[in-house]
DNA sequence: CGCAATCCCGGACAGGGTGTCCATTATCAT
DNA sequence: ATGATAATGGACACCCTGTCCGGGATTGCG
């Protein structure tokens, strides 16, 4: 049974977690520093530094969660009507379609001002993700591979930061359904069109 | 005429713009303190505050002067038989071509080490050019147009990482036609798919 | 109950970075 | 020569970082 002791220090790491979510969501992350966490979570310094070695890995932290969280919806709630596993952009789909659900969840994280780090960082999780989701039956060189990341990941940001900023009114399915034309697009005559 | 008592300090921009340049390639952006740049600058400490109001500000500035020199680069030398006046891209190509050509000063930016914040900071640059030189007469809605413009910048990034660290054997010609292949590619289907 | 383990806390510390101010010196224009 | 503009070193107050330690609180277990 999960001992009582180490729920303790799970809530801790989620209150710090939260902090962060909730100060970012204000302030922005660059502008952050460890105080101001400390202070919004109402945890001693000490604690913090027995948990993280910094501010940064406060974040990684946070968005390791986000991933697993984000794979886990990924296969728990299969096959969307356009999002089938078996279609080699499936979990981009799936992911999109999740960012559209949650969309508050995302906002904290793109829309907060003066997200330089948070958005580059966002960036490199996405593509990380992406990039491991993908087929490997794409293509022979590795270029075409890196570009169809970073074109699912900007197509991915832009739709969100698009809708946030401009359109706050249309539906999520609205949205998803631009996303994923979109993708189909700009992406058929990239690969190998493959269905469609 | 330029005073003279100008031109001092011109110099000792440039020198500040220098160092901050050679620091970057060396230990990326973040991990630079102003110590470290007015030691490689050889400047007081109160002239560099006389100057710039900080790190970022040099870094703009910097920018700023690159975006320049692009410009003028591409009404210059005007009409390349690819990157031509009148395509809607034109000046995308331009901006491409110029940076195979000058790779090493955008290895600089891009490559070093630690560039988080540095290489969101030249994304949000590089589309602000993009977003300014593209003709007005691409589509209705504004979505096409942000995202066209990320899929330039996403595709000029990708690029130049592609080649500097996995083909850096090609020639900036090789790498130029990849770049304008990518871009006709993928965005034809988004926009009027003009001429072509 | 009592002991040990685990977690949390506050405070203190050295080290480094920031941005500002000022008095002083060097360089240039006329 | 003289006034104007630049550059300088140094001092100052302030904030942030990481680390360390002693003590207090909660929980697990015999």
């Amino acid at each position: 049974m999960p001992r009582e002791i180490d729920r303790r220090a799970a809530r801790t790491r989620r209150a710090l977690h939260q902090a962060l979510l909730t100060l970012m969501l204000r302030k922005g992350y660059e502008a952050l520093s460890v105080q101001d966490i400390i202070d919004e979570a109402d945890v001693g310094r000490s604690t913090f530094y027995a948990h993280f070695t910094g501010k940064e890995d406060l974040l990684r932290s946070g968005f390791q969660l986000l991933r697993e969280e984000l794979k886990e919806a990924h296969s728990a709630v299969p096959a969307t009507a356009a999002a089938s596993h078996d279609h080699p952009l499936g979990f981009s789909m799936a992911m999109f379609e999740h960012a559209a659900r949650y969309a508050d969840h995302y906002r904290t994280m793109i829309g907060g001002r003066g997200g330089a780090v948070t958005e580059n960082e966002i960036r490199l999780i996405l593509a990380e993700m992406v990039r491991q989701e993908l087929p490997p039956t794409l293509e022979g060189d590795t270029m075409p591979r890196d570009f169809v990341v970073q074109f699912i990941v900007g197509a991915f940001l832009t739709t969100l930061n698009w809708w946030f900023e401009r359109k706050p009114g249309l539906l999520p399915s609205e949205v998803d359904a631009m996303f994923r034309g979109l993708v189909l697009d700009g992406l058929s005559p990239l690969i190998g069109d493959q269905r469609r």
